[in-house]
RNA sequence: GGGCGGUUAGCUCAGCGGUAGAGCGUCUCGUUUACACCGAGAGGGUCGGGGGUUCGAUCCCCUCACCGCCCACCA
């Protein structure tokens, strides 16, 4: 016998390992099943679950069972990624406080070991979480970004995207990290709003240059007064900047400075001449209609830099402290006390004009959240443009689909505004890119150097960067050995070449974008670049279920990355899932401390209960607001299922051998057949969209309302009464139906389904397969039996109309009134005859009767063409009674006037369908009828009050 | 400045051209031998405002308002 409630604690490890021991887990062998693929959206190595994952994967999982129930070749290929900053942050962290020393004394190669014995240690955690969210992964096939394998994925993407011109070096204003002191992508900068302010600088002009500016204004806009300056004034949000400048720009059309183009001002605090360029980014209605420009410093200074031909002068070091190129006294200093002292000095020498308090938008690292630097580098970019064309292709011509649709709109957007995508990182965690450099010499007679300038050489091994540069060098009339220095010092001293008649390259420090990997994901994790079974088989992968917030830095990148390699898409579908926050809307974050840990959850509520909870919320757009009453609830939908199989196994409901439900002659076994029938196809239908919510609430529905409200309770006078064939039949359905709700719900709460399905053999024919490789269910339409259907509906619609009077009389439950029908035809009559003892038992009534009239002082109800009257006179209060047939008539009154209205409308009966005006006539027959009936008691009623 | 969502019962959300739904909460009743993590019943909505299309609009179109998110180099 089964305990009165699931224990999820006890069972889901034991059952997580059974499953996992039975090969479950490992896509099906067989050549003739589709296969069905999911690549998962690789969690940080350093990570742990966080409600987020519970959703993400609880639907991968589903999607995983019911693709492996219905007999496909079901993959869920799991691995985690390296997160390259994330990491190495943690790391460092960790270094720090165990006070050792830091990575730069350390250096690369001890550092980088460090942080492998950390993955070693530490990197399982959220695999192992992942486990406990009951994820059906196959783990034999678990790979990390940084293994073995897909670094030699990396490296071969590299090169070739290198050799066909989609990957090159240049240099450019990047978004500078001054934290982690690297680059970063467009991607991960993050526009915050903060208080600033303009600070209006006026620039003294040069060589004694005085003009006429305009100081008031006509009611036409035209000057009428002007006075004599003989400096120009500049708004910046960055005072220190100014250190940099090199010019200062004005619209070529701005009257005002139309004289002042070509000549000069002096930079103050620096005395550097710079010139006043015109540029029609300078916009005149802003400010005062000059800029001042710093090339080195911002992104659109460098376009009018280059456009004017200005310098650029970079005033900052790695770590946005102002470097050697400013004035002694500011030198080393950081960029913000920079800017306070900037703003002091220019106060206080009297070229501070003004200061205008405001609020603007200012870009910070999204990891480091410290203040981004455009800081000129050099750096590797990958050509996004050209590779996006073919991924935008296939989304418009419909290869993947995202599922909402909605999204391809952001996606679309995205990729055909896509700028180049800066790859390369500062940084000693991650794919260190297969590019050596090696010294530009210069071939007029004597070797020579050319000061900062590098041959670069990109390949997937060391041996073969050599070889390419000894090619190279050779065919330039240097015969030199060739071999490969640690650093890049080392290879530029030209003793080392003088001396060893030898040329030294150095490999590029660098590591590749975290998110470089992890475009390859969908093919490099099944075995690419090796021709392997795998990627013959299982590329390209099925659906892919990630996070809208992921789109631009993932699915975009894959798509990219999977059609050139691949020539194919990386998967057929995309299914975004919303974002899980609190139950009042807030995004979850540790700094608000409203998160809700999805293991804290698991132990408190059982893990079926939190991923129903995570299906079920599913369909919400882009926000789920998740409260843990919620998941209680389906916490409580489980034990309901499971105290409805403990009455099964009470009545004895044992599954026979050889049963077929197409042979069934109780009508309510009929009926459940229709209704189980019934939700397998929507069920089925809902999992194949995906449709994760339908899914859900068909399921709910069917199993609490109708299985279990329902069935089981007009199958209780069956199980106890002495008809022996009705009970064995109805035994044998019951047992048949929970089989297949147990399939039904398997995928969205595995381990309570499996567990049941283990409990439900103690009994009865032995299980062939555990549940989780059971097969999913399918019928014929011709199970649903309409008459089944409609006797049954009359049955349940009869108890709660008797339910319904009882509890608005206030009935009290032990009295066991008679009831009487009235005017019934002959099927109401039959089917009265065949389920009185039911009716009798659920409307705990007395007796029931068929007569002419109804009986005096009776309660009346329309049921179908009849009515039913419920003698309750000592407990009827005539007050009460006249209200409620009021209520009643007036109803259906409402219902004739709205319906009468419709079908004396010409125009309705001319242009609706044919099945909606007949629809409405027999809506209004009923009506009338139904009114007709009330109105007769109701006068009864007065007559007798 | 562009773009995308949302606005339906007290709360959280389904529905998306033909009689407004669910869960939770509320109220009433109930220890009937599966389940109080339960059962029975009830109340509760001019489907954000305004136009339009249609025989008919919560649903389609336009417009406005408010909320949220994403993208964007404006001093």
């Amino acid at each position: 016998m089964l305990e009165k409630t699931f224990d999820p604690k006890s069972v889901e490890p034991r059952l997580y390992a059974a499953w996992e021991a039975s090969g479950a887990f490992q896509p099906s062998e067989d050549p003739n099943a589709e296969p069905f693929v999911i690549v998962i959206p690789p969690p940080n190595v350093t990570g742990s679950l966080h409600i987020g994952h519970a959703l993400n994967n609880t639907l991968q999982d589903v999607l995983t069972r019911f693709h492996r129930m219905r007999g496909k070749a079901a993959l869920w290929l799991p691995g985690t990624d390296h997160a390259g900053i994330a990491t190495q942050m943690v790391v460092e962290r960790q270094l720090a406080a165990a006070g050792n020393a830091g990575r730069r004394d350390m250096g690369r190669e001890a550092f980088v070991d460090k942080v492998w014995e950390w993955k070693a240690e530490s990197g399982g955690t959220i695999t192992n979480q992942l486990r406990r969210l009951g994820a059906s992964c196959d783990w034999s096939r678990e790979r990390f970004t940084l293994d073995e394998g897909l670094s030699a994925a990396v490296r071969k993407v590299f090169v070739q995207l290198y050799k066909q011109g989609l990957l090159y070096r240049d240099k450019r204003l990047v978004n500078w990290d001054p934290q982690f002191q690297t680059a970063i992508s467009d991607l991960e900068v993050e526009q915050k709003e903060v208080d600033g302010a303009y600070w209006h600088f006026a620039y003294p002009l040069a060589d004694g240059v005085t003009y006429q500016f305009p100081v008031a204004f006509d009611d036409e806009g035209k000057a009428t007064e002007f006075e004599t300056r003989d400096y120009i004034v500049v708004a910046t949000t960055r005072p220190e900047t100014m250190l940099g400048d090199t010019g200062v720009a004005v619209h070529p059309t701005d009257e005002r400075y139309s004289d002042l183009v070509g000549k000069h001002v002096v930079l103050p605090i620096v005395g550097r001449r710079i010139p006043i360029v015109a540029d029609d980014y300078a916009d005149p209605t802003k400010g005062s209609g000059a800029v001042k420009i710093t090339p080195a410093h911002d992104f659109n200074d460098f376009g009018v830099g280059k456009r004017a031909g200005l310098e650029v002068i970079n005033i900052l070091t790695v770590e946005a402290r102002l470097n050697e190129s400013v004035p002694a006294e500011y030198q080393g200093m950081d960029r913000f006390a920079a800017r306070k002292a900037i703003v002091a000095r220019a106060e206080e020498e009297g070229w501070l004009k003004e200061i205008e308090k405001t609020k603007h938008m200012v870009p910070h690292g999204d990891r480091s959240g410290v203040v981004i630097e455009p800081f000129l580098t050099d750096q590797w970019y990958v050509d996004a443009k050209t590779l996006a064309q073919p991924a935008l292709k296939a989304v418009e011509n419909g290869d993947t689909v995202f599922e909402p649709r909605h999204w391809e709109k952001t996606y679309f957007e995205w990729l055909r505004n896509i700028e180049p995508w800066c790859v390369s990182r500062q940084l000693w965690w991650g794919h260190r890119i297969p590019a050596w450099f090696g010294p530009k010499l210069s071939t007029d007679g004597e070797a020579q150097y050319v000061e900062g300038q590098f041959e670069i050489f990109v390949a997937e091994t060391e041996e073969e960067a050599l070889a390419d540069a000894a090619a190279f060098y050779s065919k330039l009339g240097f015969d030199k050995r060739i071999k490969v220095l640690a650093s890049a010092q080392e290879c530029l001293s030209d003793e080392s070449y003088s001396a060893a008649n030898e040329i030294g390259l150095f490999r590029d420090e660098d590591v590749l974008d975290t998110w470089f990997s992890s475009a390859l994901w969908p093919f490099s994790t099944l075995g690419w670049p090796e021709k392997t079974s795998d990627v013959a088989r299982f590329y390209p992968t099925s659906t892919l279920v990630t996070g809208f917030d992921i789109i631009f830095f993932w699915v975009a990148r894959m798509m990219m990355m999977g059609l050139h390699f691949m020539g194919e898409v990386p998967f057929r579908q995309v299914f975004i899932n919303a974002l899980v926050r609190d139950e009042k809307g807030a995004k979850m974050s540790k700094s608000k401390g409203n998160v809700m840990d999805p293991l804290v959850l698991i132990d408190e509520l059982g893990c079926d209960a939190v991923r129903f909870t995570m299906t079920a919320m599913s369909g919400q757009a882009r926000d789920i607001k998740l409260s843990k009453q919620r998941i209680e609830g389906y916490r409580n939908f489980g034990t309901k299922l499971w105290n409805a199989t403990r009455f099964a196994q009470m009545n004895e409901c044992v599954r026979v051998e050889g049963f077929d439900p197409a042979t069934v002659q109780q009508p309510i076994n009929q009926w459940i057949r229709g209704e189980t029938v019934k939700t397998v196809a929507e069920v089925t239908r809902a999992l194949e969209a995906p449709e994760f919510d339908a899914a859900a609430g068909a399921l709910y529905r069917f199993i609490w309302n109708v299985f279990c409200d329902w069935y089981l309770e007009l199958a209780k006078p069956i199980l106890n009464g002495d008809d022996a064939a009705a009970k064995a039949e109805t035994r044998a359905t019951a047992a048949w139906a929970l089989d297949v709700i147990l399939k039904l719900l398997h995928p969205v709460m595995p381990f309570i389904t499996e567990e049941l399905w283990d409990k439900t053999a103690e009994v009865g024919p032995a299980r062939e397969t555990m549940l989780i490789s059971a097969q999913w269910p399918a019928f014929p339409d011709s199970w649903i039996d309409a008459e089944a259907q409609a006797e049954i509906g009359w049955l349940v619609d009869t108890v709660s109309e008797v339910r319904s009077v009882r509890a608005e009389m206030n009935v009290p439950p032990g009295a066991k009134p008679p009831l009487t029908l009235i005017g019934a035809g002959a099927e109401t009559t039959a089917r009265l005859a065949r389920h009185r003892d039911l009716l009798l038992t659920l409307g705990r009534l007395g007796q029931i009767d068929v007569a002419e009239a109804a009986p005096a002082g009776a309660v009346p109800f329309v049921l179908g063409e009849a009515t039913a009257a419920l003698s309750i006179a000592e407990f009827i209060d005539l007050a009460a009674e006249k209200a409620r047939l009021t209520k009643e008539i007036a109803g259906h009154a409402g219902e004739i006037e709205k319906t009468n209205k419709k079908l004396n409308n010409p125009d309705f009966l001319a242009r609706a369908k044919e099945e909606v005006v007949e629809e409405n006539r027999e809506r209004l027959a009923e009506a009338q009828a139904a009114k007709a009936k009330l109105e007769a008691a109701l006068s009864r009623l007065a007559a007798v009050g």
